[in-house]
DNA sequence: AATGAATGAGGATTCATTCAT
DNA sequence: TATGAATGAATCCTCATTCAT
């Protein structure tokens, strides 16, 4: 097995582990079982625990970031790039439950490395949504007066609670396609101009 | 100092100590200096740390349902109702940063306890968004294809997602009314019937 | 038990412990054991295992120094003085032979941390042989062309090696007495002036 | 490269190690990086970190031992002899300052094997000493009332004591020369029968 | 009820040693 | 022979919880 294998071995196993107890509860060893390494050989690859959070934030919101823009640029209409984008980032709940659980604790988390790694990899994740936004307000679709900071992080919010219906709860009543219609259609004609 | 006052000033240490540090990386004896008590005088009043945790939420939140329902109940009009909701929330991230806090990161928590504890009070919480698009549903305000159960989901989101954006900034550009105004704005476009 | 005992009880502790597998061998579970205290409650009155050697150093030698300079003021003549120097402290070899083993061994340990006190405590214990040296050169005892900072750790070193003799050895052939006498002999016949 | 070498280019870097950082502080891939070797590549050549401490001494004390019974075959007089001992002793300080260190602080370890050790090897060099004084008693030069196995002791805690110094201190105020003649010029005033 | 010293289980991390290549 | 990635035992230290006072 090539290195670069197991340092991404390591990081699934760690998203899976982190996802199932929280940052705190998990143990190395855990992770290390998942893995099937030794202990050990975990800091083969990473510092400490904490390192493997933060790669796992790196990595994983900068492939995030490239599949979402992939799919935008197919797509000229602002509306439909919102579509777009609730559509992908609530996919990404389903596909990488582990992943998701991990993003909606441990960004959370209060400790000013993460809190300054937000202000990099994850903002510009976020602030893909302020840029559909300005399109749609310089190509007179959306409203001008609305303020884009304050609309990504309000659009970013639904989705994100939406994928945490998602994650707490087993039975889903509704499909992602559904939701993501659902959410931005709320969201478009909250912001749209009439036509 | 009465039983319940010593109860009341470790929650209310408590609420500071995880706001700042996170529920893993406070420290009984950081509650305890906090509240001015002793590490042990804690156990009379707990079970354990996390029973502290629990009460926290059941505590405040009712007391919060409270104050919401008291302020709802002023008002007919499910438009107003929501606005009236979103601005009670976004108030209480400010007069209570610390609970607020505790409710962004540990809310987030998946072990089982917390998980149980969501589907009673704070699932209570949100319902009262429902509750008033219901309402509006009914009274033939709001469109009555959309889903009460995503629309609430959707709309704590976003509130939730703009308190983080309060918590975490320090600067704040806008108010927390224009905040208010402005999210239940675009729902209330979003999901209103044309008139 | 006071606070104050448990200190003690500690210490006590881990000179017999460092003494017997020297500090890297020890482990802060053979102190406790012997302290009869938990692993823990060493780390109420410790920073950490370094701090232990180091307090360790610190209130024995002052100790030593306080014992010393009461015998040695006792006595006017600086050959005699020499006499009783030597004594004590191949006295303090047989009585406390554990702080004796600490001190050849963990004396010579090169950590910066260690090396830096030896310039403060143990340099004063050392320099009261060169007080001596110069005492005596100036009442035209001792030759004065001798340089006292290198009289000083000759005498201390062959005084140190004796030291080793005993501990490492079990059956000792010659008494502190006639040691102390040969030993402080042969360097009062070495640095004396010929009456 | 043949066999012999690599054994011996693992030793040179052990002693460098060993000597900058102590025994237990070493660790085998420093050793290794100081050699140029893999780590795995010094366990083809000595059982465990342990064995290369005592091949260490094996090997250089016998070295010592060699030259410096060279050195003393081209003298006759057991006082010159002495001076001879002193200064080859403190030389090598000078000249192998990692292995001075070694002998300083690892000498000292308790450890079990290393006591055994020390009564072969380590004991020959320093009985030199002692079968000079013996041989002095014998010619009539030293007082012959003294025991030589004290005297051995003392010379050598003296010479040692004088090498700690030496390494301890980056800047040194006397020559070896001189202090090979002071130390030696002390002893034999100390222990020889007046002419 | 209140204290805070004492406990000891638990876990992140290190590093000597092994072994597949 | 040589490598260095992998191993996992070992240990310092933390901190929730207990309990004697």
């Amino acid at each position: 097995m090539k290195k670069a294998d197991k340092h991404q071995k390591i990081l699934v196993a760690a998203t899976k582990v982190f996802g199932s107890k929280g940052f705190f509860s998990a143990r190395i060893s855990d992770i290390a079982k998942e893995a099937k390494v030794a202990d050990g050989t975990i800091y083969l690859y990473f510092h400490n625990k904490y390192d493997i959070l933060l790669t796992l934030f790196e990595e994983e919101i900068a492939k995030l970031i490239v599949d979402i823009k992939a799919a935008l640029a197919q797509e000229e209409d602002p509306r439909r790039k919102l579509y777009i984008f609730a559509l992908h980032h609530l996919k990404l709940v389903i596909e990488k439950k582990e992943l998701a659980e991990v993003l909606q604790m441990e960004l959370r988390q209060s400790s000013d490395s993460v809190k300054e790694y937000r202000i990099t990899k994850f903002v510009d994740y976020v602030n893909i949504i302020s840029g559909i936004i300005h399109q749609g307000q310089k190509s007179g679709i959306f409203r001008p007066e609305l303020k884009p900071g304050i609309i990504k992080r309000a659009f970013f919010g639904a989705l994100d609670e939406m994928s945490r219906l998602w994650i707490l709860n087993s039975d889903h009543s509704y499909t992602i396609d559904d939701t993501a219609d659902e959410i931005s259609s709320i969201f478009l004609n909250g912001i749209s101009l009439p036509a």
